[in-house]
DNA sequence: TTGAACTTTCAGTATTTACTGAAAGTTCAA
DNA sequence: TTGAACTTTCAGTAAATACTGAAAGTTCAA
């Protein structure tokens, strides 16, 4: 924790705007505000700057970086003969995005899918009219979940993928 | 609250994974588990048939098909001469998504993107070497999420996109 | 109108999640 | 190897979120 560090009306802006967003998208709210100002800083920044930039508790710094270098998005490096530690982002917005999708909604959509078609399974075994009538509905929500699934996985193959195929694809949202 | 309501083994396994599906998005558990129960059952149901079945208190089933309702993913609907009411899930899958996508998604994304343009606005009032380099840094991000935000709308409207539009979109993505 | 049967609201409580800061663990120069 | 300067861990606490249930509000038949 070298000097004193403090961020600029700009930063701070920056910081709140990304941590609504992810906020709305289920994670830490600091998750954001750290990765902003590494993002701001054409220098990689030490816990401990960051700790005093962002007034927040050693702790809540350690776990944020922790997170986010657990879903791909900021890198850990070290400088010779320094005795700090150093982290800096990944700048590819595109490839953080695709990190975390891979990460995350990759992971939620596979188990869902899972437990959906184990489902269906079990109603299967013991139809009645009943059962005849809930396995339509299942089955309905595992193919919206595989038709989204599909669509992740071209975000993230990021061009291994072809007109046709995206085009069958969104046909099929519309037909659900 | 008519007679003694027990779920089947595979109405609470549905309900779980679904749960555990849109807790994962930020969204209430019960949320999930009481939409599922509406689109389970072939007939419309009342909030305390809901209640009965779920084992939840009055409260909260009241206030989670609020939220399904404005979300737009079940309907509140009177049988003449019933005191009850009674609600059904809107049974297209992909209508219930897109609504969801367009109330809450459209929403986040549209906020983010007035912040960040206004925050660049204000970057080149006071240009210097810095934040020449910050401007870069923010309108990268400004351009990750309009690409998403055009995604969602073009996934929403669907079908009134093209091909030739949705592979710039795609393009454009893998470049950020 | 009234009252029985339901639904909604909301203040209080329980549960979950986030945060802090001191102790333990690392690291590098000397 | 030691110690100064940092980072991480984690137990305790604070804050946010979800849930309950009783009171107030609706609704319909009579």
């Amino acid at each position: 924790m070298s000097t004193k560090v403090s961020m600029s009306e700009e930063e701070i802006a920056f910081g709140e705007i990304i941590g609504d967003l992810v906020e709305q998208w289920g994670f830490n709210r600091q998750l954001g505000r750290v990765w902003c100002l590494l993002y701001l800083k054409s220098k990689p920044q030490s816990p401990s700057d960051l700790q005093e930039a962002l007034n927040l508790s050693a702790g809540s710094v350690s776990s944020a970086l922790n997170e986010l270098q657990m879903w791909g998005v900021v890198k850990r490096l070290r400088v010779a003969g320094d005795r700090n530690f150093y982290f800096e982002p990944e700048t590819r917005i595109w490839k953080s995005i695709s990190n975390v999708l891979r990460a995350r909604e990759i992971r939620i959509l596979d188990e869902a899918q899972a437990g959906l078609s184990a489902l269906i399974e079990s109603l299967h075994q013991k139809k009645d009219s009943e059962r005849e009538f809930q396995i339509k509905r299942v089955k309905q929500v595992r193919d919206a979940i595989e038709t989204a699934h599909q669509l992740f996985n071209a975000l993230i193959s990021g061009g291994a993928f072809t007109l046709p195929k995206l085009n069958r694809l969104f046909d099929k949202f519309k037909s659900l």
